[in-house]
DNA sequence: TTGGGTATGTGATCTAAGTCACTTACAGGG
DNA sequence: CCCTGTAAGTGACTTAGATCACATACCCAA
């Protein structure tokens, strides 16, 4: 189950089977970890998610990005190499399942050629993805990135808009109004908690407009 | 002069003098890598300073960091380890010295354990600035992030407007307009390709405030 | 059925930031 | 000293996004 998500783990020595008892199951909405603490542990996902954002002081907040099983969460470890206090909240969206390993096996492990270069793969990746999100942040609009956020999702998301406003950075109101404009075009339907895709192809369409 | 700015090199296998003519002198303006493109080699910068940025479709930039001696560039490590593509793009920003590290070397390296702290403590502060620049581009204004740029650069920055605005991800004339406000306020003083900070202390306090 | 809590819709208004189209200032080379 | 290219200043206008203040709409539990 946990080699096969994270294979690389066959080989670390000390085994990751000393710490067996150390997996956790805890509810949605439980804070793992928060902006400027100390990092207690490296979170491996066996079920479940866990979301990890920023927030201003002023109420809003922005989704940097989710760790699901067999991914890697880069807060938590750029906490862990750096010692440095952690730059992120991490909370479970719905019931999950993890590992929490301690900082010294973690260490050992990185020895690992193998296990180190699965992390070090995941981290690039991740990498990528904040870039990505740095420059849709500067540089594409709003309802881009809100097409953007709607798809990947099969034929619905079950969000409130509050949730989408904070998974984008912006406010409820913003959200609304663009959502109710891509209905008006036909592009989507809205119900209570729940948007249906009617034309992904012109939501796709928008999202990857290069002009403005 | 290695190893005083990257003292871990002590200890790496094959030791680094194979590399030692490797080491490489370019103007500034010189393209290290570019987005898009895979990474030819790891940067490791003896002199003078890289500075990473991404570009838009529309002809504007954001900086993301710079890479001066004894420092990392996260972008380069990131593809290197994960095979993907540059997120963005390196160039020097005058006359520079370095040396580039072929990713066999590198690879190799990583199993050295000072080595390898010493990149992955490099790379976890290299992300705290990352994150930060993300909710400065999220939650901050421009005007705040505008003095943020002009702190930290001693009595004055010779730079120009557009190359403010290439760093801020912004236009040139935002830039000479909010700095021409600045000397209004009697805060720096503006001259051909030259700001004197007057009064740093005024531009900090607009730097931190965390209200609008 | 009703009533309170949460989610959503929306007009009015504000403002930071971007765009356009210029003018003006400056510095260095011929 | 003039000419030319680059840097900077600036008014007029547009617009995306935020803010405020409500009005509904919906859902579940009592």
């Amino acid at each position: 189950m946990l080699l096969e998500l994270y294979p690389a783990l066959a080989d670390v020595t000390p085994s990751w089977e000393a710490l067996n008892d150390e997996t956790l199951s805890v509810h949605a909405q439980t804070v793992l970890f928060d902006e400027n603490k100390s990092c207690q542990g490296f979170p491996l996902v066996l079920e479940g998610e866990i979301k990890v954002s920023r927030h201003s002081s002023d109420g809003r907040a922005l989704e940097l990005y989710r760790v699901v099983p067999g991914e890697l969460c880069l807060v938590s470890s750029a906490s862990l190499f750096g010692k440095s206090p952690l730059s992120a909240q991490g909370i479970t969206t719905r019931q999950t399942r993890l590992m929490m390993i301690p900082p010294t096996f973690f260490h050992q492990w990185m020895a690992t050629p193998t296990f180190r270069d699965e992390i070090l793969g995941l981290f690039a990746d991740r990498m990528a993805d904040l870039t990505s999100l740095i420059d849709a942040v500067t540089f594409q609009r709003l309802d881009q990135r809100l097409a953007s956020a709607l798809l990947g999702h099969g034929q619905q998301r079950s969000v409130t808009h509050q949730q989408l406003a904070d998974e984008l950075g912006t406010v409820r109101e913003i959200v609304s109004r663009l959502l109710r404009r891509f209905e008006r075009e036909g592009w989507v339907e809205l119900a209570r908690e729940r948007i249906l895709i009617h034309d992904s192809k012109a939501l796709r369409a928008l999202a990857n407009r290069t002009d403005h």
